[in-house]
DNA sequence: CGGTGAATTGATGTCAGTCAAGGAGGGTGG
DNA sequence: CCACCCTCCTTGACTGACATCAATTCACCG
């Protein structure tokens, strides 16, 4: 049922690194499971300690946090290949909540089995640390966005983003890939209102650029979106636990 | 000249977690110089791959991105104790500037002797990784500040967290803390304009709450900032390079 | 077949941006 | 030593991008 890492499909994939035969053995004792949730699940909670951290295999998610007024931010979209309990893991809580948004399948492991990757790992450690990078990396830009872009921009800046991730984990076909989210969940991410955003989506769609909609996400002019966005480059490969 | 790390006035803090004896002396083995710079100095440069390390011992800056259109976000403050060039040290480029706003001076680590943390002190390689948690739960708040919080919730929100870093790092004396910016720096992290940061630190300091002028910050009401920014809880300590 | 949730579109309102002008301090050079 | 300039802070008036309110449509579902 479960598969061993040794056979992972994602390991192949454009967007991560390579990985030794021994880290990929390694990787396989690490994993103590697999997990199959439902659309609507909620994986991890936002202040929570949780003793399990994931890496997606299929699926994808929402995290989010939630304001004491009781807003929410969509802090990123969660794609295959993505690792989910890092700030558990590491600190003692998270700093958001993780939600399926279609259904997921992911590996799962202990918390408490961290300490032997560092302890024995080195470079899987280092890939972990690499990792919360790559996070960080992101989310400073999706602050950029929510500072200093208008709402045309910012919206294309995250379809390109979701075009250029999709496309990493291979699923783009033909300019199209899966997007199960709603406009509400986009809208959230980007500190705008529903209305707001539809409208702007409704704009780019008009303008040839993308269209969004049935849960599939058609890319047109990616080279336009990116304009659009004031995006020059893409973000390179990265790893995978 | 140099401070030993034996005798850093960091560790001691109450905002940073405490480190074995061992760990000491490596970190002193690994510091391999002390920089000072003037205010204004450019530290590191988005997009390059910065051949140095940094943990700050004095004074404060900014880490910054600009869009291409030339548009500035300000993505965090600097505090002594934070570490800098994580991004470089593990990813290939830093994914944002860093600059002094006061002088500063500085810790001097090595990039290529990153990897020797990863294969000799697993402790300081997991501390490492804590560091880019830290960071990345951090831009998490920051984002939901601009995406769901208004103008007065906003700065109350940055002068809060302000605060807290002040008073962890011992820079707090009755409430007032030195604060080496412009209230351009404030906008540009929060996605304001200057003219209406301006108007919105009028109202917080006629509310009785904070002020801020020629340089040092005055806190009259933390829990009434608290309040207004729908902020409750504070951040644990923290790991030191 | 009523009920609920998502997308869509138009009308109206407001928070924050832009424009503009003045004042205060600090540095510099005549 | 004072005139000039620059940067930063401050305040008022006007404008605009996006929020809010509201109504319609459609799909799905018990």
């Amino acid at each position: 049922m479960a598969v061993k890492c040794e056979n992972c499909p994602l390991r192949k994939l454009d967007g991560f690194i390579e990985m030794k035969r021994d880290e990929v053995s390694f990787m396989n004792r690490f994993k103590s499971g697999e997990l199959s949730v439902e659309a609507g699940a909620t994986l991890l909670m936002e202040g929570s300690n949780a003793p399990q951290l994931y890496t997606v295999l299929e699926g994808m998610g929402l995290r989010y946090k939630l304001t004491p007024e009781g807003e929410r931010q969509v802090v990123n979209f969660v794609f295959p290949g993505d690792f989910l309990g890092l700030q558990a893991g590491i600190m003692k809580e998270m700093g958001h909540s993780v939600e399926a948004a279609s259904p997921m399948r992911l590996c799962v492991f202990n918390r408490r089995d961290i300490w032997t990757v560092f302890r024995e790992r080195p470079e899987r450690a280092f890939d972990l640390t690499w990792l919360g990078a790559v996070e960080e990396h992101f989310l400073g830009e999706a602050l950029t966005t929510l500072g200093q872009r208008d709402a045309t921009a910012s919206v294309a800046w995250a379809l390109t983003r979701i075009a250029h991730r999709g496309a990493d984990v291979g699923l783009m076909e033909n300019g199209s890939m899966p997007f199960p989210f709603r406009q509400r969940d986009l809208a959230d991410s980007l500190g705008l209102s529903v209305v707001h955003t539809n409208k702007t989506l409704a704009k780019i769609r008009t303008a040839g650029l993308a269209s969004w909609s049935d849960g599939r996400l058609l890319i047109r002019d990616l080279k336009g979106l990116m304009t659009l966005a004031g995006v020059e480059d893409r973000q390179g490969p990265r790893p995978l636990m």
